[in-house]
DNA sequence: CTGTTAGCGCGTTCAG
DNA sequence: CTGAACGCGCTAACAG
């Protein structure tokens, strides 16, 4: 069929050895000149190398694993970024995967894809895996890391946001402004430690302010858009809280497009902020003050990690900042 | 190292073959009580297959590549669900790689990648591609098929919208609204075919309204947001547009916003429409009238298209509708 | 229904 | 520096 080392080694008149050793750059294993020979020959016939010939014998690829889930939020591709753009200098290519955010089976194939293939590395992305699927991944040789997402077990390795800082930085920054009253909305209380860390900070930081925080204040969620709208919703009209802290930018964007609707203005009438720090932050009005993280480098860090010839659990987090925009209006007693 | 079938083989009593069969599922070519005892044995043993090993017997792999751009628009997301929705069933995993927009080398990197796995297929998303990198895809035996973008050649398969239409149906729309200055801003005129026909499609509804159109009304760009803010830039404090069609969701944002900061208020003051209609449009204020494409659709039919027996060179167009929002008002001469 | 055999295309010995 | 030979793990014929 398809033209192997075999044909250009005839072609070339040389063996098959020597072909390979040519196209694999081995060293100074081969003299210039056969090399050009060999490649002259490998061009003119279209010679494509077979990756699971080479695979099979070497056991080992060169491409790196991301399995991503439908996110309902918008940060995934700064990640990848970081990852392509620091994968790519190593040689390693990227290739990506889809799991369904609740779909065990699809989950299950994704990973299965990539073990089978015996990929370098997997890093997944905001990725909660169902126990069984983790077993699986575990039970594999390859190195792997979370990425946006952090467990309670010491087992898996993670590279994510101090979670439990997220919550704790902007509510204090909320307080800085002045709020006493402040709203958490739109977070994972319930499956995710991502969003019961979030919010252990954010009452922590309310308890060191001596606010006498209520549950009423708290409006879980799954981080999107419409669970910012159901959250706003739920505070009403006239809002028991003067600032609310929404567990993303689309959910931000969802709490404040709500409040207009309830005739409120962000931010005489609410504060808002949002936690991510995505370019949405910037493109809707009022443009939002939010605690950004560094997802950009949290891929470059998971790639790194991968790359790392002893790969020990570590669990690392990566800076986050406020930065201050328009939602947040600051508060005179 | 890892478990293989003769491992099992021998461990279950039976022959390579057998074990083999039974886990590639070969019809009933095995009895039901050898079947329950190799894969018993097999999970026991953790058994791992080795994909590798069984492309390169059979020349098939499983896997659908689909090789996106890091584009500056949002829409991608939509195709990609359409496409992961339609391969999954027909047992096609998706495997998906980034190429620079600009970047030769990253094409042909990630077009290599998969070129040498001889995936099943290779979807590329709103991707133009180098001649060169053109020709090394088309000098494969691989099924292929363009998204989301257009060619004047016949000589590659492409499923998109019809741009012509496009600028076409948005601009008969903004008129039949009353508009007779209408900008056009952030569409691509230079180098894609894309641009070009949304410009032409624009130009003809002008004409046959009997609008005499001006250059200036047109501000090319990249689609992105920025692209958007520097037309409206363009067009300044004192439009002489009462209306602008922008490119994409994104550039339509960015007018919006520069249109505010020039102290002009949407619609009243300027009507803005965009292109694409994802749901940006949706979570912006006001939200934005568009024409909006079949993105999900569109990767539906490429990977049908490509899961298509015999391949024609077929250029197929996905519906498009204008669904009015709030960016857009009536204009009473 | 099952065992046996023969490669798939490549990288890597080991001699020369 | 190069050629010959082997085998990676699996599937696809064949015979039984």
């Amino acid at each position: 069929m398809s033209v192997t080392i075999k044909d250009i080694a005839k072609a070339a008149g040389v063996s098959p050895g020597t072909v390979s050793r040519v196209l694999a750059n081995k060293a100074e294993f081969f003299s210039a000149k056969t090399a050009r020979k060999v490649r002259s020959v490998a061009q003119e016939l279209g010679y494509r190398k077979n990756t699971a010939a080479a695979e099979l014998v070497t056991r080992q690829s060169h491409d790196l694993a991301v399995i991503v889930n439908t996110t309902k939020t918008n940060f995934a591709n700064h990640i990848i970024e970081g990852i392509q753009e620091t994968a790519f200098p190593a040689g390693l290519n990227v290739i990506m995967l889809y799991a369904g955010d609740t779909n065990s089976e699809q989950q299950r194939r994704a990973l299965n894809t990539v073990i089978e293939r015996s990929v370098r590395g997997i890093l997944l992305l905001s990725l909660e895996l169902d126990p069984e699927n983790l077993t699986l991944l575990q039970s594999t040789q390859i190195p792997y890391c979370f990425l946006s997402i952090s467990f309670q077990g010491p087992q898996s390795p993670f590279i994510t946001s101090d979670d439990w800082q997220v919550g704790y930085q902007a509510t204090k920054y909320l307080l800085a402004q002045g709020h006493r009253q402040i709203g958490l909305a739109a977070v994972d209380t319930q499956t995710s430690i991502t969003g019961k860390l979030r919010v252990a900070g954010y009452q922590q930081a309310l308890r060191e302010a001596g606010v006498a925080s209520s549950p009423h204040w708290i409006h879980p969620g799954d981080y999107s858009y419409a669970a910012g709208q159901a959250a706003m919703q739920s505070y009403g009209r006239q809002p028991e809280v003067s600032a609310v802290l929404a567990g993303s930018d689309m959910a931000a964007i969802g709490v404040m497009n709500q409040a207009r609707m309830l005739g409120l203005t962000v931010p005489s009438d609410l504060s808002v902020m949002s936690i991510d720090g995505t370019e949405l932050c910037d493109i809707v009005q009022p443009q939002i003050t939010s605690l950004t993280q560094s997802f950009y480098d949290m891929g470059v860090a998971g790639v790194q990690h991968l790359l790392a010839k002893d790969t020990p659990t570590v669990q690392t987090y990566t800076p986050i900042q406020v930065i201050e925009r328009d939602s947040v209006m600051k508060r005179i007693p």
